[in-house]
RNA sequence: GCGCCCGUAGCUCAGCUGGAUAGAGCGACAGCCUCCGGAGCUGUAGGCCAGGCGUUCGAAUCGCCUCGGGCGCACCA
């Protein structure tokens, strides 16, 4: 890995990584068997399984559980009914009935059994089974939530990766925040992650770079100076060359125009490199590993794979290219790798890059890619596959495109007219929070609308404010509870009587910040960290309401205490949940 | 022409491996502060889930087709 240059410096910006550790055996917390639900499953899988047996209905037919849509038809509910149904010719209903006849439950957990609709067994599980967990919450505080399921899984996260021509767009501040979010949610559930960038510094684009830069240059010494007809529009470039004026004088005008280009491209890239980096920090982005393409070629790494696409019979010249027998491999049709001018197209390299990420010993890749580059990827996993490592290891996650609105109007956008809006100039206007919120705030098969004028708005309007109003409160609460001298912070753990907690909207916030661990895990394993938002504005939803239904702060000390254990249970769900979206959940706004 | 994504309330979007009367926010309308943060809460109105056919006990969800919108389809990345 000496070809990558190494980024493990401290990850403290915003405070927003609960940890800048990533050691897979401090995931003992919580086990995925734990989790509330699965609990549940386990017990009712017990008995239910019982029942069938006795019923000679076992080993026809899988029996599961589910949590069900309305939560009027109670906690858990299974379906095995009507799956049976058929193949012992009985109406499902008969067959529910069956069952719960010879189920025996304990009432302390399970408070109903009963049949709904065309067969469904609905199980409603009491409140203090419920309410007896928040203590496991408190427990586990700033881990709660943490899922061991990744078992220390060796995890690449590649995301943003864009070359350094230029500053950062809307559309990769999306795949910033999706990519770490998502890098997130895997160390959350016990994987070793590591985040890469990957780039390239040749190339056409990066000389059309340098002619850009060296064309400004030039032309702050004389205005006459013709800037390159498909050059880098942008101001930016402007920017840079007065730098580089500022740093070297004129010494580079009277230069041989290669070694001033050199020069030119190395500054730019250094420069903008520099502002892309601090643009991430900013919405506390900060990348492990930079790997640049160009290693690939150094280390004989690309060559490597055209000679093993030979020697196995899947790569042939042919116009004076090399093409790779993608149509072998399952393909349409198939491609070129090295062009007849001797150049590699970009899935070479790409390829080799993803043959050294199972290399390094990646058990799980996972690429962050814009829709535009959706059409490389059956190329890349094919090339992967080909050369003997499994592309179902590689996950790949795309984005839609993100258009901004303002005042109802969609902003437009032209890169090659530079009239875009950079990353750096959202965060400016509506702050890093609501950015990272908005971007995860959709799922990222969908087209996300950025509405600037809701993300500035300081009120209940924006859903981020919303979120982090309700971890304010509770904080404030806390702090009132404090004074009052109600409630003492460092005894929490002992004397509490949860049994207490009975009222509806009690029991409905109980239930939600139980079900953290199995959303956390749902996030991860699927790569859709917009559940997780909506899941956060549920918890927030549900707290506001339990505050107008209770008065916290009470004289009747026992029902304070417990009803202060749960602000601070939901509040730890919210911390947790701000950290993994990487936003702060303040203490007071 | 081919591939991928999307089409759900006036607007922006949820809806997890198919499940029981389709959800949220905004917008509209009507209410709620002697009391812990009203940046909050409650209620009302609003939908043939683009359309069609199929799979099944059961479809917004799965399959095929059509129609709309987006993004790609190079010896550019």
């Amino acid at each position: 890995m000496g070809r990558c240059e190494e980024n493990r410096s401290t990850r403290s910006i915003s405070g927003s990584k609960a940890s800048g550790k990533k050691n897979a055996s401090s995931y003992t917390q919580t086990n995925k068997e734990e989790t509330n639900r699965d609990r549940m499953k386990k017990y009712l899988t017990d008995k239910v399984g019982g029942a069938l047996k006795s019923l000679s209905y076992d080993g026809i037919t899988k029996l599961t559980f589910e949590k069900p849509k309305d939560e009027t038809h109670g906690d858990i509910t299974t379906n095995i009914a009507m799956l049976l149904a058929k193949s012992v010719k009985k109406n499902p209903r008969v067959v529910a009935q069956e069952i719960i006849g010879k189920l025996e439950v304990d009432p302390k957990y399970v408070s109903k059994v009963e049949i709904a609709g065309p067969g469904f067994i609905n199980f409603r599980f009491t409140d203090e089974f419920y309410t007896a967990q928040i203590g496991n919450i408190l427990k586990h505080a700033e881990s709660f939530g943490k899922i061991n399921i990744g078992n220390g899984k060796k995890t690449q996260v590649e995301y943003v990766s864009a070359n350094p021509t230029g500053p950062l767009s809307v559309g990769h501040g999306r795949q910033a925040a999706v990519g770490d979010t998502i890098a997130n949610l895997l160390e959350w559930t016990g994987h070793d992650v590591t985040r890469e960038y990957y780039y390239n510094n040749a190339g056409r684009q990066m000389r059309m770079l340098a002619e850009s830069t060296y064309a400004r240059y030039r032309q702050l010494f004389d205005s006459s100076y013709i800037f390159p007809e498909d050059g880098y529009q942008g101001d930016y470039i402007c920017k840079i060359a007065d730098d580089l004026k500022k740093d070297r004088g004129d010494s580079i005008v009277a230069m041989p125009s290669e070694e001033a280009l050199t020069i030119c491209k190395e500054f730019a890239e250094q420069e903008l490199f520099g502002a892309i980096k601090k643009v991430l920090a900013r919405m506390g982005v900060v990348h492990d590993v930079f790997f640049n393409e160009d290693s690939l070629y150094k280390s004989g790494k690309i060559e490597e794979v055209i000679t093993e696409f030979r020697n196995k019979g899947l790569a042939y010249d042919q116009d004076g290219a090399v093409w790779l027998k993608t149509s072998a491999l399952g393909l349409d049709q198939d491609r070129v790798i090295v062009k007849s001018t001797g150049e590699p197209t970009y899935r070479l390299p790409d390829i080799a890059y993803h043959r050294e990420k199972f290399r390094r010993g990646f058990e799980l890749i996972v690429d962050v890619f814009g829709a535009d580059h959706i059409a490389t990827i059956p190329d890349v996993l094919a090339g992967v596959k080909a050369l003997g490592y499994d592309p179902e290891k590689v996950k790949v996650v795309i984005h839609q495109f993100v258009t901004l609105m303002r005042d109802g109007e969609q902003v437009k956008m032209s890169k090659r007219l530079a009239n875009f809006v950079t990353l750096d100039e959202l965060i400016d206007e509506v702050g890093s929070d609501a950015v990272r919120f908005f971007f995860l705030m959709r799922s990222t098969s969908s087209h996300l609308e950025f509405d600037l004028n809701l993300a500035k708005e300081q009120s209940e309007k924006n859903p981020v404010y919303y979120l982090q109003y309700a971890h304010a409160r509770i904080a404030s609460i806390l702090r009132f509870a404090e004074e009052q001298g109600t409630f003492n912070m460092a005894d929490i753990s002992t004397g509490i009587d949860y049994s207490l907690l009975k009222g509806p909207t009690e029991i409905a916030l109980t239930k939600l910040l139980l079900d953290f661990p199995e959303t956390i895990e749902s996030c991860a394993m699927h790569f859709e960290p917009h559940r997780l938002t909506t899941y956060l504005q549920d918890i927030a939803a549900a707290f506001h309401r339990f505050y107008h239904e209770h008065r916290i702060v009470i004289p009747e000390l026992d029902i304070a205490k417990a009803r202060l254990v749960l602000c601070l249970a939901a509040k730890t769900v919210l911390a947790n949940g701000c950290a993994i979206l990487g936003i702060t959940a303040p203490e007071r706004m």
